[in-house]
DNA sequence: CCGCATCCAATTCGATACTG
DNA sequence: CAGTATCGAATTGGATGCGG
Protein backbone atom coordinates (compact mmCIF):
# COMPACT_ATOMS: atom_id res chain seq x y z
CA UNK A 1 0.00 0.00 0.00
CA UNK A 2 0.62 3.80 -0.41
CA UNK A 3 1.54 2.66 -3.77
CA UNK A 4 -0.07 2.92 -6.73
CA UNK A 5 2.18 0.07 -8.61
CA UNK A 6 2.37 -3.53 -7.58
CA UNK A 7 5.61 -3.83 -6.42
CA UNK A 8 7.41 -2.61 -3.13
CA UNK A 9 8.51 0.52 -3.64
CA UNK A 10 9.65 1.68 -0.16
CA UNK A 11 11.52 5.14 -0.47
CA UNK A 12 10.04 7.68 -3.34
CA UNK A 13 6.35 7.98 -2.75
CA UNK A 14 6.28 7.08 1.17
CA UNK A 15 8.33 9.20 1.92
CA UNK A 16 6.57 12.41 0.18
CA UNK A 17 3.61 11.37 1.31
CA UNK A 18 4.80 10.67 5.18
CA UNK A 19 5.62 14.57 4.52
CA UNK A 20 2.11 15.50 3.83
CA UNK A 21 0.17 13.38 6.37
CA UNK A 22 3.01 15.08 8.98
CA UNK A 23 0.84 17.84 8.70
CA UNK A 24 -2.11 15.82 9.36
CA UNK A 25 -0.72 14.32 11.97
CA UNK A 26 0.45 17.18 14.62
CA UNK A 27 -1.71 17.90 17.53
CA UNK A 28 -4.19 20.86 16.64
CA UNK A 29 -4.04 20.73 12.45
CA UNK A 30 -6.67 18.22 12.55
CA UNK A 31 -8.83 19.80 14.65
CA UNK A 32 -8.42 23.58 13.55
CA UNK A 33 -9.38 22.12 9.89
CA UNK A 34 -12.65 20.14 12.05
CA UNK A 35 -13.36 23.72 13.55
CA UNK A 36 -13.40 25.32 9.88
CA UNK A 37 -15.42 22.81 8.18
CA UNK A 38 -18.45 24.70 8.77
CA UNK A 39 -17.66 28.17 8.39
CA UNK A 40 -14.59 30.86 8.68
CA UNK A 41 -13.46 32.10 12.17
CA UNK A 42 -11.05 34.92 13.29
CA UNK A 43 -8.10 34.29 15.47
CA UNK A 44 -8.99 34.17 19.08
CA UNK A 45 -12.76 32.94 17.80
CA UNK A 46 -10.33 30.02 16.93
CA UNK A 47 -8.40 30.36 19.67
CA UNK A 48 -11.04 29.42 22.07
CA UNK A 49 -12.66 27.04 20.46
CA UNK A 50 -10.01 24.87 19.77
CA UNK A 51 -8.89 25.50 23.40
CA UNK A 52 -5.87 24.18 24.72
CA UNK A 53 -4.39 25.41 22.18
CA UNK A 54 -1.49 28.37 23.07
CA UNK A 55 -1.76 31.39 20.93
CA UNK A 56 2.00 30.73 19.46
CA UNK A 57 1.15 27.08 18.39
CA UNK A 58 -2.42 28.34 16.56
CA UNK A 59 0.03 30.75 14.69
CA UNK A 60 2.23 28.37 13.59
CA UNK A 61 -0.31 25.52 12.72
CA UNK A 62 -2.44 28.11 11.01
CA UNK A 63 1.04 29.13 8.73
CA UNK A 64 1.78 25.53 8.40
CA UNK A 65 -2.05 24.73 6.72
CA UNK A 66 -1.59 28.12 5.31
CA UNK A 67 1.27 27.05 3.51
CA UNK A 68 0.23 24.07 2.43
CA UNK A 69 -2.81 25.77 0.39
CA UNK A 70 -5.44 24.43 3.23
CA UNK A 71 -6.69 27.72 4.09
CA UNK A 72 -6.71 31.30 3.57
CA UNK A 73 -5.95 34.22 5.46
CA UNK A 74 -7.67 37.56 5.07
CA UNK A 75 -6.72 40.33 6.37
CA UNK A 76 -9.15 43.49 6.98
CA UNK A 77 -7.24 46.76 8.52
CA UNK A 78 -9.73 47.85 10.18
CA UNK A 79 -9.25 48.86 13.82
CA UNK A 80 -8.99 46.53 16.05
CA UNK A 81 -7.88 44.38 13.11
CA UNK A 82 -9.46 41.49 11.82
CA UNK A 83 -8.14 38.22 10.01
CA UNK A 84 -10.34 35.68 8.75
CA UNK A 85 -9.54 31.79 8.57
CA UNK A 86 -11.32 30.02 5.56
CA UNK A 87 -11.07 26.73 4.36
CA UNK A 88 -9.78 26.46 0.52
CA UNK A 89 -11.26 23.89 -2.26
CA UNK A 90 -8.16 21.55 -1.06
CA UNK A 91 -8.74 22.06 2.71
CA UNK A 92 -12.61 20.96 2.06
CA UNK A 93 -11.32 18.06 -0.06
CA UNK A 94 -8.88 16.89 3.57
CA UNK A 95 -12.14 16.85 5.29
CA UNK A 96 -13.35 13.84 4.25
CA UNK A 97 -10.78 11.45 4.84
CA UNK A 98 -10.26 13.60 8.12
CA UNK A 99 -14.11 13.00 9.39
CA UNK A 100 -13.71 9.03 8.61
CA UNK A 101 -10.46 9.13 10.50
CA UNK A 102 -12.59 11.10 13.21
CA UNK A 103 -14.82 8.28 12.35
CA UNK A 104 -13.09 5.59 13.62
CA UNK A 105 -11.38 6.99 16.98
CA UNK A 106 -14.63 8.39 17.94
CA UNK A 107 -16.21 4.76 17.67
CA UNK A 108 -13.02 2.36 18.54
CA UNK A 109 -11.90 4.57 20.74
CA UNK A 110 -13.49 2.47 23.85
CA UNK A 111 -12.15 -0.79 22.46
CA UNK A 112 -8.37 1.27 22.55
CA UNK A 113 -8.52 2.06 25.95
CA UNK A 114 -9.74 -1.46 27.38
CA UNK A 115 -6.76 -2.56 25.42
CA UNK A 116 -4.51 -0.27 26.84
CA UNK A 117 -5.36 -1.25 30.31
CA UNK A 118 -5.06 -4.14 29.94
CA UNK A 119 -1.83 -3.88 28.49
CA UNK A 120 -0.67 -1.69 31.41
CA UNK A 121 -1.69 -3.71 33.71
CA UNK A 122 0.05 -6.84 32.51
CA UNK A 123 3.21 -4.87 32.11
CA UNK A 124 3.33 -3.60 36.02
CA UNK A 125 2.54 -7.53 36.90
CA UNK A 126 5.87 -8.47 34.85
CA UNK A 127 7.85 -5.73 37.09
CA UNK A 128 6.56 -6.48 40.33
CA UNK B 1 -17.75 17.93 13.53
CA UNK B 2 -15.40 15.12 15.72
CA UNK B 3 -18.89 15.38 17.81
CA UNK B 4 -22.26 13.23 17.58
CA UNK B 5 -24.00 15.65 18.84
CA UNK B 6 -25.33 18.87 17.08
CA UNK B 7 -24.05 21.28 19.62
CA UNK B 8 -20.58 22.61 20.09
CA UNK B 9 -19.07 19.77 22.46
CA UNK B 10 -14.91 21.70 22.62
CA UNK B 11 -13.25 19.57 25.45
CA UNK B 12 -14.95 16.02 25.94
CA UNK B 13 -14.65 13.83 22.79
CA UNK B 14 -12.37 16.06 21.15
CA UNK B 15 -9.33 15.50 23.46
CA UNK B 16 -10.36 11.43 23.41
CA UNK B 17 -10.16 11.25 20.03
CA UNK B 18 -7.03 13.69 19.55
CA UNK B 19 -5.68 10.99 22.16
CA UNK B 20 -6.02 8.03 19.96
CA UNK B 21 -5.44 9.91 16.81
CA UNK B 22 -1.66 10.93 18.16
CA UNK B 23 -0.79 6.91 17.27
CA UNK B 24 -1.65 7.53 13.79
CA UNK B 25 0.08 10.89 13.73
CA UNK B 26 3.41 10.01 14.79
CA UNK B 27 5.50 9.44 11.84
CA UNK B 28 6.39 5.75 11.97
CA UNK B 29 3.17 3.68 12.84
CA UNK B 30 0.97 4.21 9.61
CA UNK B 31 3.74 3.39 7.59
CA UNK B 32 4.22 -0.01 9.88
CA UNK B 33 0.74 -0.27 9.80
CA UNK B 34 0.46 -0.12 5.90
CA UNK B 35 3.43 -2.73 5.99
CA UNK B 36 1.86 -5.37 8.12
CA UNK B 37 -0.94 -4.74 6.01
CA UNK B 38 -0.28 -7.98 3.35
CA UNK B 39 1.40 -9.84 5.95
CA UNK B 40 2.82 -10.94 9.37
CA UNK B 41 6.75 -9.85 9.54
CA UNK B 42 9.33 -10.29 11.88
CA UNK B 43 11.58 -7.69 13.66
CA UNK B 44 14.36 -6.92 11.33
CA UNK B 45 12.25 -7.43 8.53
CA UNK B 46 10.02 -4.70 9.54
CA UNK B 47 13.39 -2.58 10.13
CA UNK B 48 14.77 -2.89 6.33
CA UNK B 49 11.22 -2.34 5.32
CA UNK B 50 9.86 0.71 6.94
CA UNK B 51 13.61 2.02 6.05
CA UNK B 52 14.54 5.38 7.91
CA UNK B 53 13.11 4.10 11.10
CA UNK B 54 15.90 3.43 14.24
CA UNK B 55 15.64 0.08 16.25
CA UNK B 56 14.70 1.94 19.20
CA UNK B 57 11.25 4.14 17.25
CA UNK B 58 10.81 1.06 15.75
CA UNK B 59 10.50 -0.78 19.12
CA UNK B 60 8.64 2.32 20.96
CA UNK B 61 6.11 2.41 18.08
CA UNK B 62 5.54 -1.92 18.05
CA UNK B 63 5.06 -1.19 21.25
CA UNK B 64 2.38 1.44 21.46
CA UNK B 65 0.59 -0.33 18.71
CA UNK B 66 0.88 -3.16 20.45
CA UNK B 67 -0.47 -1.54 23.76
CA UNK B 68 -3.52 -0.24 21.67
CA UNK B 69 -4.51 -3.73 20.70
CA UNK B 70 -3.51 -2.69 17.15
CA UNK B 71 -0.93 -5.64 16.38
CA UNK B 72 -0.38 -8.72 18.06
CA UNK B 73 3.37 -9.73 19.34
CA UNK B 74 4.14 -13.69 19.04
CA UNK B 75 7.68 -14.55 20.47
CA UNK B 76 9.20 -18.34 19.00
CA UNK B 77 11.47 -19.11 21.65
CA UNK B 78 13.36 -20.94 19.36
CA UNK B 79 17.64 -19.91 18.66
CA UNK B 80 17.88 -17.56 16.81
CA UNK B 81 14.69 -15.97 18.44
CA UNK B 82 11.73 -15.02 16.37
CA UNK B 83 8.97 -12.38 17.23
CA UNK B 84 6.26 -11.73 14.54
CA UNK B 85 4.37 -8.68 14.34
CA UNK B 86 0.60 -9.23 12.60
CA UNK B 87 -2.30 -7.03 12.48
CA UNK B 88 -5.35 -7.94 14.74
CA UNK B 89 -9.11 -7.43 13.78
CA UNK B 90 -8.61 -3.84 15.36
CA UNK B 91 -5.84 -2.86 13.19
CA UNK B 92 -6.91 -3.81 10.07
CA UNK B 93 -10.03 -1.87 10.51
CA UNK B 94 -7.73 1.18 11.19
CA UNK B 95 -5.94 0.21 7.90
CA UNK B 96 -9.51 1.19 5.81
CA UNK B 97 -9.64 4.79 6.74
CA UNK B 98 -5.82 5.19 6.61
CA UNK B 99 -6.06 4.18 2.91
CA UNK B 100 -8.25 6.77 2.29
CA UNK B 101 -6.18 9.76 3.52
CA UNK B 102 -2.69 7.95 1.99
CA UNK B 103 -4.81 7.91 -1.57
CA UNK B 104 -5.64 12.15 -0.49
CA UNK B 105 -1.93 12.52 0.05
CA UNK B 106 -1.03 10.64 -3.03
CA UNK B 107 -3.38 12.40 -4.93
CA UNK B 108 -3.01 15.80 -4.12
CA UNK B 109 0.44 16.15 -2.90
CA UNK B 110 1.80 17.94 -5.95
CA UNK B 111 -0.85 20.67 -5.23
CA UNK B 112 0.33 20.71 -1.86
CA UNK B 113 3.92 20.96 -2.92
CA UNK B 114 3.15 23.92 -5.35
CA UNK B 115 1.33 25.53 -2.71
CA UNK B 116 4.34 25.65 -0.44
CA UNK B 117 6.68 26.64 -3.10
CA UNK B 118 4.51 29.86 -3.80
CA UNK B 119 4.14 30.70 -0.48
CA UNK B 120 7.90 30.71 0.26
CA UNK B 121 8.60 32.58 -2.42
CA UNK B 122 6.54 35.07 -1.34
CA UNK B 123 7.41 35.63 2.62
CA UNK B 124 11.39 35.48 1.42
CA UNK B 125 9.80 38.30 -0.91
CA UNK B 126 8.84 40.18 1.76
CA UNK B 127 11.77 39.71 3.91
CA UNK B 128 13.79 41.38 1.14
C1' DC C 1 -7.15 42.20 18.13
C1' DC C 2 -3.46 39.79 15.96
C1' DG C 3 0.89 37.91 16.17
C1' DC C 4 6.03 37.92 16.43
C1' DA C 5 10.41 37.30 19.33
C1' DT C 6 12.73 35.57 23.12
C1' DC C 7 13.78 32.63 26.81
C1' DC C 8 13.56 28.35 28.95
C1' DA C 9 11.67 23.61 30.24
C1' DA C 10 10.31 19.22 28.51
C1' DT C 11 10.13 15.85 25.31
C1' DT C 12 11.87 13.22 21.38
C1' DC C 13 15.12 10.93 18.81
C1' DG C 14 19.47 8.82 16.96
C1' DA C 15 23.79 6.66 18.00
C1' DT C 16 26.12 3.56 20.60
C1' DA C 17 27.00 -0.16 23.56
C1' DC C 18 25.50 -4.15 25.90
C1' DT C 19 22.19 -8.57 27.10
C1' DG C 20 19.42 -13.19 26.50
C1' DC D 1 17.77 -11.99 16.27
C1' DA D 2 15.42 -9.01 19.18
C1' DG D 3 15.65 -6.21 22.16
C1' DT D 4 17.21 -2.76 26.64
C1' DA D 5 19.96 1.23 28.60
C1' DT D 6 22.13 5.41 28.46
C1' DC D 7 23.65 9.81 26.68
C1' DG D 8 23.77 14.01 24.12
C1' DA D 9 21.59 16.60 20.27
C1' DA D 10 17.71 18.47 18.31
C1' DT D 11 13.05 19.60 18.27
C1' DT D 12 8.96 21.18 20.48
C1' DG D 13 6.05 23.86 23.38
C1' DG D 14 4.49 27.18 26.95
C1' DA D 15 5.03 31.74 29.10
C1' DT D 16 5.94 36.32 28.71
C1' DG D 17 6.52 40.77 26.85
C1' DC D 18 6.47 43.86 22.93
C1' DG D 19 4.69 45.84 18.32
C1' DG D 20 1.43 46.93 14.38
Amino acid sequence: MFDTDTAHRPTNECLKITEVLARVGDKWSILVIGRLGDRSMRFNELRRSVEGVSQRMLTLTLRGLERDGLITRTVTSSIPPRVDYELTGLGRSLLVPVEQLARWAQEHRPTVEIARREFDSKMTADTV
